[in-house]
DNA sequence: AATTCGGGGGC
DNA sequence: GCCCCAGAATT
């Protein structure tokens, strides 16, 4: 089998079954850019609001490009892998100040921008300008590993590499993001994995070799993972009237930047809380627990039990690198990620 | 080549 | 519980 035998089935079939999804509705290279960072492994249905709600918000890279971080990180809360948007930002001040604020027709120059690997360089080259260029993912090397009957473990690099030059090799000259396109959207809808394929509904399944011998299911090969760590946290709600203190996380590592209940490492006692508590200068008047809550990162475990303490009136609204914060401020200005959330409606309530 | 980055939905 | 998702950057 040709590869290349691939192509006009995928494109036939993709213009009879693609998906309405709002950023196909006006390509251009901008909303193709924020759509493919937002993609990144990142589902569909998930990305859907938050690109309408963003580009409302920064209609142009120039808009993104002078986005106060914080308004950024907000818009982007809840989303997960946040260093998506500050690359996606200072992408922005460098397509301004070096390409007069337009995204380079260029794969090279697309590919160098912070943010930006093989796969969305590929994405927004073809989509978007309509250059020959591979737009490699998860789904595409799932569907080539079936169809090919491949066993090599698609998490190495070697691999996605190998698949990228295959399908440069193969794609049409005049349509090369249907092309693109069109075998993500089989991998998302009908090549689907965990062995539910619905090769029924497959244009190429007559060229599918793991369909011929019936080892849909072994494909594709992946190593498996390694287990998750596991943090126990204490996280205080130091309430101070209807205020409640939030701190900011470092620069770097997880959750940079975002903002949180301040919490401790280990699962402290009252006796414990109360002494913390007044590490912050700050007088604690009365404790009870706020409960327990667990949150799964990919490679971290947070196993949380949380305590809400009332302290004596204070002036400041910050102490130490404490923030005091009203329920509006945490609707609307700050970003705190969804590990929090079993303690969100604590200030979002009263 | 391995690890670190979030969060949610499906089974 | 485990899987995976329109991956990229860092170590």
């Amino acid at each position: 089998m040709k590869l290349e035998e691939i192509t006009e089935p995928l494109l036939s079939w993709y213009e009879e079954n693609k998906r309405d999804l709002p950023w196909r509705r006006d390509p251009s290279p901008y909303h193709v850019w924020v759509s493919e960072i937002m993609l990144q492994q990142t589902r569909v249905e998930a990305v859907k609001g938050y690109y309408e709600r963003f580009l409302s918000a920064l209609p142009g890279i120039e808009d993104l490009a002078a986005c106060p971080e914080n308004k950024l990180l907000k818009l982007w809360e809840g989303l997960g892998y946040y260093n998506r948007v500050k690359n996606m930002q200072k992408a922005a001040k460098e397509i301004v100040l070096k390409y007069n604020k337009e995204i380079p027709a260029d794969y090279e120059k697309i590919l160098a921008l912070p943010g930006i690997g093989s796969y969305t360089a590929g994405a927004v080259s073809s989509i978007a300008f309509g250059l020959k260029k591979p737009a490699v993912d998860g789904n595409v090397l799932r569907v080539i590993s079936r169809i090919t009957e491949n066993g090599d473990d698609i998490l190495k690099q070697s691999v996605k590499k190998r698949v990228e030059q295959e399908l440069e090799a193969v794609m049409p000259e005049d349509r090369p993001g249907a092309f693109n396109q069109s075998l993500m959207e089989l991998g998302a809808t009908v090549c689907i994995p965990n062995g539910m394929a619905k090769c029924s509904d497959c244009p190429v399944s007559h060229l599918c070799k793991a369909r011929a011998n019936g080892t849909v299911l072994e494909y594709p090969k992946k190593a498996s993972k390694k287990k998750r760590r596991i943090e126990e946290k204490t996280v205080l709600l130091i309430q101070n009237g209807q205020e409640y203190a939030i701190c900011r996380r470092p620069d770097q590592g997880l959750l940079a930047g975002l903002y949180e209940f301040p919490n401790v490492e280990g699962w402290l006692t009252e006796e414990e809380v109360i002494r913390a508590v007044e590490e912050w200068k700050l007088i604690p008047l009365h404790i009870r627990t706020a409960g327990e809550a667990k949150h799964i990162f990919s490679h971290v475990e947070w196993h949380m039990k949380g305590y809400v303490v009332k302290v004596a009136s204070t002036e400041e609204k910050e102490a130490g690198n404490l923030l005091f914060i009203n329920k509006k401020e945490s609707k609307g200005k700050y970003a705190i990620p969804s590990a929090f959330s079993a303690y969100r409606k604590y200030i979002e309530e009263d």
